[in-house]
DNA sequence: TAAATAACATAGTTTTTTAGTCGGAATTAC
DNA sequence: GTAATTCCGACTAAAAAACTATGTTATTTA
């Protein structure tokens, strides 16, 4: 299973561009500015969004990306699902052949795992995010 | 976040100890056949599971490891704990100065989902996979 | 039309982690 | 004393992650 940085980079970026978003496309330049993302590493993860039909891009000056979808329709499992491999647990990647072609001894649980995460990664939305964001006091993020 | 064989070879061993330590002290060569384990890396394993405290081992001819505690006493959280640094899912280790000191855009996010697998990992005991194990047809591993 | 801007594409490099190896030392049953 | 076993530390190979570099293409604007 893989949850790094990148997974948490995707997200960030989807989250700027959801907190951005309505004046016009954002950057990357933008976005690896504010986040503190390199460049070229941005432009590859978005390169596999942009696949996924997360965002849409604008070429040219004044272009930039943005989200392809109300941020009501996006969630965070689709963000991760779009650059890393996958978010599964087991070894088998859900595929039950474990060992020597049958379940391992512990397929059940890294299954379960794996939607259990699924479940909690997929009811969040870029929006509810957004939400949470002006809730919780943003330390600076920014500004400062 | 890390979730790896590590992790899986960890609780997989811990498991077949559960399944077999009725009989005296298992040994690593033992578990090294039937889980298909290198031995030398089952030792590094067992080196951090013994420094939690979570087996004790004999040693000497006929010796081994066995379970430190009833199997209803330990559960898969505490495993992967000892084994895989952590199972903490943010950049910043839990501190929250992701961001020049600050907390990141996401930290909330990777935060709660840190504490919903440990809250998940840790309601399942040995105990409870050794059930599972009963209950549900074992395919195969070592049949057929 | 030229220059600037930004996406798009791909290849390569560095760093870190994982998984595993190796050689030996300590302990203990027989 | 020998064999089985844990214990210990260093080492290595391979994979993955993170990042860099270099360019190409599309589009706007002056």
């Amino acid at each position: 299973m893989r949850l790094t940085t990148r997974g948490r980079y995707a997200v960030t970026a989807m989250l700027d561009l959801a907190l951005h978003g309505d004046k016009g496309p954002i950057s990357l330049a933008d976005i690896s500015q504010r986040q503190e993302i390199s460049l070229s590493y941005l432009e590859q993860l978005f390169a596999k969004l942009r696949q996924m039909d997360l965002v849409s891009s604008v070429r040219g000056p004044g272009g930039g990306y943005r989200l392809s979808r109300d941020c009501t329709a996006i969630n965070v499992a689709e963000i991760i699902d779009a650059v890393n491999e996958s978010i599964d647990a087991t070894s088998c990647n859900g595929k039950g052949n474990c060992q020597n072609g049958g379940v391992c001894l512990t397929h059940y649980l890294w299954d379960d795992l794996s939607q259990q995460i699924h479940r909690f990664l997929s009811g969040i939305t870029l929006d509810s995010l957004v939400q949470q964001q002006e809730v919780r006091p943003v330390m600076l993020s920014g500004a400062e």
